[in-house]
Formats: structure tokens, sequence, C-alpha cells
DNA sequence: ACCTGAACACCGTTCAAGT
DNA sequence: ACCTGAACACCGTTCAAGT
């Protein structure tokens, strides 16, 4: 075992060879959570690694595969058997897994954007989906219905949060949500009743959207209609 | 009125003072539509108008300024009057708004992804949520629960669309839809059916998410459960 | 008010060369 | 196989200056 040093460990720098994909990915991801999505570099990631920006290459063939890793190593840290349980617990299921991935997401806020350009490739989205499959199987769907209602549910869960990140500046740890509702509520404030009736009185609900309890309430209904004619 | 030259009009180059923001925009997605969603730049556009770069900075404060108004600027381009109608229609209303601000997006496949960053600003977008809303309140929903389905609706219609088009390389014309659904077929064909039995009995479902069919299923689907609990 | 000129601090990517 | 050195063709943005 290696000895450990116990003065207070250089930050990752220094011209440590041998890289591989795992640790560029992990420098991609610390670095978009310092300095939000706009941070995310090649040269900048080979910076942080003590490294030429070209040697970054090695790796991946080009900025859009390190993106495609970045969202598949994400992806994995969501624990795929919170799909899991029995078949009468499917909503369940499917609620608890969506809870757990926005919840990784909003923790690496500048990352989830990267959700919207390419996230049906990798491994781990696969996994995913067959996950999302057999809870939808469970519900009592035959198999064209449970394919539609995967990607309805897909939909649902990378949309919502990619829009309510969309309103920060991605980078962690994002506001409380109180904070960010209140801010919603005062942007509000400026509607005129006249020309946006509906919206004017509805303000406080619309403050909410990017709350957990919206994120619930809307998985709950695209569970009701994906279900519904059954 | 000007005098019509019968010759091959230049592109829109030379030395042409006295813009405005309505060019910049329009410059800017004409960009986008001819290079792909990377081809957005401050310098790009201000080539193609025949000006310094920073000449830009008159009519936008910075970049992210300009992606707001591309947005604002397609989102224009959608009839509102489609969410207008009998209050029994509230259904077929939201429907054929949602199916044309899909294929307006569509035919601006690079500017789509922008509508992920910071759809909820901008006077139009207002506008479209008091019809969303207006729709909702129709079918018979409380302010609660229709401004709540609101955010759904947009989430689904964004999100939606944004993944479709993550599939493609951004420049219109998009292959048509039976190419792309072909090609996705494709993709699948690998599949392990020992890891991933259900998805691998279902790729032919999965390799049309991206069609219009699948579109107006997801969105029926999303109607049934906002009104479900009436 | 609106534009130019010039600069600063960045990008992604490629190629040849070293080990 | 993996990295460096050096270059190419770009970026967004700022500042001072001209009209």
């Amino acid at each position: 075992m290696p000895a450990s040093s116990s003065s207070p460990r250089p930050r990752a720098r220094g011209p440590r060879r041998r890289l591989d994909l795992a640790q560029v990915v992990a420098a991609a991801i610390a670095r978009v959570d310092a300095g939000g999505p706009e941070a995310l570099s090649i040269r900048g990631v080979a910076l942080d690694l003590g490294v030429m920006p070209n040697a970054i290459y090695t790796y991946v063939a080009d900025r859009a595969e390190l993106e495609r890793e970045i969202v598949d190593a994400l992806l994995s840290r969501v624990d795929l058997r919170l799909l899991d349980g029995p078949a009468a617990d499917w909503r369940a299921r499917l609620v608890r897994y969506s809870l757990a991935l926005r919840t990784v997401l909003l923790a690496h806020p500048g990352a989830a954007v990267l959700f919207m350009s390419a996230p049906m490739t990798g491994a781990h989205a696969l996994a995913v989906g067959e996950g999302l499959l057999a809870a939808l199987v469970d519900a009592g769907l035959d198999d064209t219905a449970a394919s539609r209602g995967e990607y309805l549910v897909f939909v649902y869960m990378l949309g919502s949060v990619a829009l309510e990140i969309a309103e920060t500046d991605g980078r962690p740890p994002l506001p409380p949500e109180p904070a960010r509702i209140a801010a919603r509520r005062a942007a509000f404030a400026g509607i005129d009743a006249a020309t946006h009736p509906i919206t004017a009185r509805t303000t406080d609900v619309a403050a909410g959207w990017i709350s957990g309890e919206q994120f619930a309430w809307g998985l709950e209904r695209v569970l009701d209609g994906i279900t519904a004619a059954r």
C-alpha cells in the first residue's frame, strides 16, 4: 500500500503520466462543477491533468465524444437497482429512480445540458432503458406501449431537469429550492394582467415549476397518461 | 420603390451600415441553418453582415442574449392563433399548436438546442404560455392544475424535439423521417437479447421514437394524464 | 449612437516528432 | 502506445478611437 502523506496533497496537478479515460472524464466533470458549462474544454481538462492539450485525443476522438462520456459517467452514478422491486411497486420504482436521477443532475448542473445532446448512446443509457421498460411491463403495458412510454418518461425526466437548470448559472451548489422559487416569483411580478390574465393570477404556481414537487407531480401525470388506456 | 435589379443579387455581403437587431438575429438563424449549431458565433454573424465583430455588441449584450433572441424569433414564427378556438376543441388546439412548433424547430434544428437553455424568457414565450393556459382552463382544469399542466406541456414539446434533433447533425433539411427511423433501426441491430430482453424485442418501436407519430402519441398521453383527475 | 482597429485570453484539432 | 512541440484557423469580449 502507498505511504500516506500527511501533508495537504497538491490538487491533481503535476506531471502524472499514464492517464486513462476515467481520469479524463472525472477531470472534465470536476471542471464543469467548478466553472459551469462554458468551462468545459479539451484544453482546460488537459491543463488540470498536467498534460498538453492534444494528449486528451489519446482517449477521446473529439469534444463530442468527451461529452458523451460525461453523460454516461453521470448516468452510472444513479443506482439502477432503484428500478428493481415487486411488479406491484412499478410506480414507486419509476418515481424513486427519476428523483434520484434528478438529484444527480442537479448536483452537476453544468453537465446536465449535455443530456439533451446525445443521451441515448452509451452502455448505461441502454441499461436504464431496460429498467424503465421492465417497470412499465410490470405496470401491465404491452411491449409497444411500454417502449413508447419509456421514451416519454425519458423526455420528461431529461427535459424537466434541463429546463430547471437553464435558469441557473450551472455552478454547484445551486441556490436552495426556496430561494430559486422566490427569485422566480419576483421575476413574475411585472406580468400585465390585462394581456396575460391567467398567467398573472397563477404566478405563484409558475414560480414553483422548478420545484421537486412539480417534478413529482408531472411524472405522476405522465404515468397516469401512459397507463390510462391499459 | 427600389429599382429591382435583374442580376443575381450578391448574398447579403457588402458594407451595409445601420443594422438593427432583427437583421442580426436573422443572420444568426441563417448561419445556424447553413452550418449547424457550432457555426453560431458572434464573429461569424458579423462576417455575414459585412461588419467588424464588435459591431454586434451594439445590438446584444453578449452571446447568451443573441441566443435568447434567436429563441424568441423562432417562437414568433409559430402562429399563436392555432391555440384559439372553441372551448370544446381545447385538445385539438393544443395538438395543432404543438405540431406546428415541432415543424418550425425541425426546420431550424441547429437552433432548437437553444430552447433548452433559456426558453421561458422573452415576450413571445409569455404569449405562448398564456395560450396554453387558456386551452387548459377550457379543458376544465382549475388554475393550479392549468399552470402545472402548462409547464408539463412545455417540457414535453421542447424536450421531445431537442432529443429528436440531438441525433442529427443539426443542419437542415434533416433526412426524411423514414430514413431517420431506418438508421435508428439499424443502430439497434446489435442489442444483446440476453442482457436487454425487452429492449431487444421492441427495437422497431424504439426506432420510431423520433417520429411525428410518437410525438403526437406522447402529447395525447400527457394531456390524458393532466386531465385524468379533473 | 454606431462603427473600426487592435488587442487579450482563449478555443478544437492536426501534424510531425520523440520515447 | 502515448505524449510533446508547434502550428492553423478559429472563438468572445474589451478598450480606445473615430464619425
